[in-house]
Parts: structure tokens; C-alpha cells; sequence
DNA sequence: TATCCCACTTGATCTGCATCAAGGCAGGCG
DNA sequence: CGCCTGCCTTGATGCAGATCAAGTGGGATA
């Protein structure tokens, strides 16, 4: 389905995040130098914005550590998360002047950008880096429709339960996790994002969140931790039946 | 932003639909060949499923007429519309064996279809056909993610109006039109498809659309057929923002 | 012409989540 | 130490949309 999602995490890249999945899995070495020359590196603070939507965007980018969000806003302020981009995720458009959302560092960030139009050039000469962004564009497609089932059918509840479900998965997957024991993780987002994420607001988040610890569904240590005692409990409670395959 | 987007409606296909934006819009004379040896054309009627999910699905497929969409269920019954393919639109992804979503036929439809074994590679010896699929699946992520803004975020009365101008903009794009006057089209959705597009009930959605006509921003002849009187009074009951550019 | 069916409409009531409002708690800084 | 600020929790109330239920209208069939 897809290949190469786990092989490359940010901790293989050390500061070469270049061999992320993103773009270079099947580069030879005249390929990799080629990237090296167009490739910069961005940091960003928690909380800050990286491009407002409707900005010029010219270059794209992957993420080495952090969590970055896309959003959409409306006039009236009403605003609906519509990408979660975890380390090893791309961000940007080939082809595309500007940016059509609003992207932010939800926590300390740093972003591995390679300049628009050269990596346009390449892609043209380099059929296989297509390739992969067309397989990953399609994984995005994939999690953006599971997305789409939860933001229009699913309770409150069970969007918490999902939400965590997904957090806990990549976050496993991206350390390499063969280890055994209850899934344990920290949730990378704050109660506002997470409404954002879910299309509810901030004070049923926290309810909701509340009542899944209360009825043992989860535990916390602070704020933020989150123990998973049961992930099959959780993910029943997610009204999931989706074995985890699609979301990413 | 995407090129052929109506250079290749499916009128000008005739009974020649490899010609779609989908797959071949940049092919010469020796790859249309080899496309036409393993392509061929599938019918159905309204209402009729195409494929269900986690079936086998060994084809990829272009819509030459008719509409189809993509739906999840959950186990309990609901249900969320998570594509809407109109003509010269793509479905099936190279590379996965089985089919994740319901495929359904809402109008007669007919389908050009393409083994999916060949078809992969010929993908693989023609980097124009990724790239072509690259802009569009680009193309439907972009769509899924304002549909996800209309999901989390809007008013039912908001929903509405935002599917009546993404049909009908949808509607006018297909027919070349250059044509002036009001915009006039027929919904190709039944209330409950309309209701499983906008993460509504039917009630929901009849009640609305009866609102929308009450106050005069639509017009309706009998129970399908819509004229659109001021497209920006459309527009601005939709809540939308963007100038339409990225509604697909 | 009657009758059946299906897609749709409309009404009455219920409820899950939003909204409005008031704290709590931890970390930073004077 | 006390105060502030940002993030979170919890309570009270309201309302948009779901649910339950009845009825309409038009097209197909006989």
C-alpha cells in the first residue's frame, strides 16, 4: 500500500533530512548532491506562522522535527484545521504560486525547503520523485476522506477518540516501535487545536476528554500525557472499523 | 493552477474518452495505442454500486457520463459521501489492490476503464501519465479539503448553498460555457446523497433548500432543476471566501 | 381511471453541542 | 512572595439540527 512510510523516519535523516520519504527514497547520488544544492533549513517557534494563505509560497518542504498545521479560515473567524503535518510529511505544491492555507508551527519546528522552481526542473527530469509524491499526495487523499467521515458523522466522543488514536499510531510508527506495554505519547496539540482538528469547540474538547479518563478509556499524567491502556477499547470507542490501514 | 481542466469535457470525447484530462491529455499517437488496447467501457444504471469497499477493484477508470460517488459506512448505518465524481473525473489508485470506499452510480453512468495491471506499467515508461494524475489527485486533495471546512465548521444553511454553487459552477465549467444569464442546472443528487454529501439528514437538507428558495436565492423548477438568480448572493450564503479557484 | 411507489416536504419534539460565564492551576517574572 | 497570563476545566443555559411522524405530489403501471 504504501512503502516506504515507516523507513525513514526523522531520527535515520540526523540533520540529512533529505533521505526523508518525502522526496528522496529512490534518489541516486548525482540526484541527492542535485537536492543538496536547492535545499535550506527553517526553524520556527512554537506558535508562530509560517505563511498566511494567499502568501507567496516559493518553495516546498518537509518536515524534519515539530508539528505543523494547515488552516482555513473564514471571515467571520470560524476556522477548520485541514492538514496535519508530522515529521517526514511534505508540504507544498509543484506548479502552485501561492498558498491556499494558512500553515503554523504548533510546536518547535524545523522544516527542510527546497527552492520551488529548480525542484520543478528536477521533478521533470527525475521521473521517480513524481512518483513519490504522487504516492504520498494519494496517503493524503486517503487520511483527508477518513477525516471527512469523522468531521461529518461522527459524535463528539468519538472525534476525541479518533483524534487520539491517530496521535498515538504515528507517533508509535514513528519510533520505530516494536516495544511492547500500553501505548504511551504526548499530545502534540493544545485543547484549541485539537477543536480546530475536530470541527467542535474548545470546552467540549475538554469534556469530552474528561469523560473518556473518567470512564477509563485513557489515562493522563498532566495535561498532556496520555496513556492507552486498551487500544482496542479506544478505538471501538472511535467507532472505527477501518483496521488503522488508511489513517495516516 | 491545473491545466486541462475543460479542454477535454467529456462532449468533446465523443466515444473516444481516453482523451480525458485524466490520463492522456499530453499522450502521442503510439501510447493513445497502447491505452486503447487495454481500455474498455462500463455501463450502469442510477443507483446502481459499482464496487464496495474492500472488494478487489483491478481497474482504473475515467467518468465519460453520468455521476458517481465515493461513500464510507460505518457500522452502524452512517454514512458520509467522501468523493463526487463528475465527468472526466479519475477513480482507483495504481498500486492498491482493493477498493477503500463504496463506488456507487447516482445518475446512468458509463466509465472508461483501464486494466490496472498494464496500466501501472505504463505508467511506470510514461512519466507524463503520473504527472497528469499527480495535478489531479493535487486537484482532489485541495477540493477534500475545503469539503472539510463545509463539513467541521458551516451551517446547514451554509452547506447547502456551497453544494448548489459547487454543482452548478461544476455544471457551467463542463458545458464550455461561455454563455451568459442566470446559472441554471440540475442537482444530479438525490436529497439523501445531498444529505451523505454535507454531513446532514434528508430532513435537514429538504427544510434548507425550501429556505434558500423562501428568501429568493434560488429558484427551483419542480424538485431538481435550479436557477441561480445572483451568483455572488449564492456565494455569499455559502460563506465562502475563496473566488472559487479551488472548488473543484 | 385508479393505485402504488418513491422522492420529497413539513410539523412536533428532543438532544448534543455551542455559548456564556466562572474558576483552577502551573509557570514566569516583578 | 504575590501577581499575572495562558491553558484548561466545569457549570448553566440556549439553540441548530436530529429524530420521529405524518402527509404531498408526480410518474409509472395496469
Amino acid at each position: 500500500m504504501d512503502l516506504n512510510h515507516n523507513h525513514f523516519s526523522s531520527q535515520d535523516c540526523g540533520d540529512c533530512p533529505i533521505r526523508h520519504r518525502a522526496v528522496c527514497a529512490r534518489c541516486d547520488a548525482r540526484e541527492l548532491d542535485e537536492l543538496e544544492q536547492i535545499k535550506y533549513y527553517r526553524s520556527f517557534e512554537a506558535g508562530q506562522t509560517i505563511i498566511w494563505s494567499g502568501d507567496r509560497m516559493d518553495f516546498v518542504a518537509s518536515v524534519v522535527t515539530g508539528i505543523a498545521t494547515l488552516t482555513q479560515t473564514m471571515e467571520d473567524g470560524r476556522r477548520q484545521m485541514v492538514g496535519l503535518l508530522l515529521p517526514s510529511d511534505f508540504v507544498g505544491r509543484p506548479g502552485r504560486e501561492r498558498a491556499p492555507y494558512d500553515v503554523t508551527a504548533t510546536t518547535d519546528l524545523v522544516m527542510c525547503c527546497f527552492r520551488k522552481k529548480p525542484f520543478e526542473e528536477m521533478m521533470i527530469r527525475t521521473p521517480h520523485i513524481g512518483q513519490r509524491l504522487l504516492e504520498m499526495t494519494l496517503d493524503e487523499l486517503d487520511a483527508a476522506r477518513e477525516w471527512m467521515l469523522l468531521l461529518g458523522r461522527k459524535t463528539a466522543r468519538e472525534k476525541i477518540a479518533s483524534l487520539v488514536a491517530i496521535i498515538g499510531r504515528r507517533d508509535a510508527a514513528l519510533h520505530l516501535s516494536g516495544k511492547k506495554g500500553p501505548l504511551t505519547f504526548d499530545l502534540p496539540l493544545t485543547r484549541e487545536a485539537m477543536a480546530d482538528y475536530l470541527g467542535l469547540t474548545l470546552e467540549t474538547v475538554s469534556r469530552q476528554i474528561s469523560a473518556l479518563k473518567r470512564d477509563g478509556v485513557i489515562e493522563l499524567e498532566g495535561k498532556r500525557h496520555v496513556i492507552v491502556p486498551d487500544l482496542d477499547r479506544l478505538l471501538e470507542e472511535a467507532g472505527d472499523d477501518t483496521d488503522g490501514g488508511l489513517l495516516v
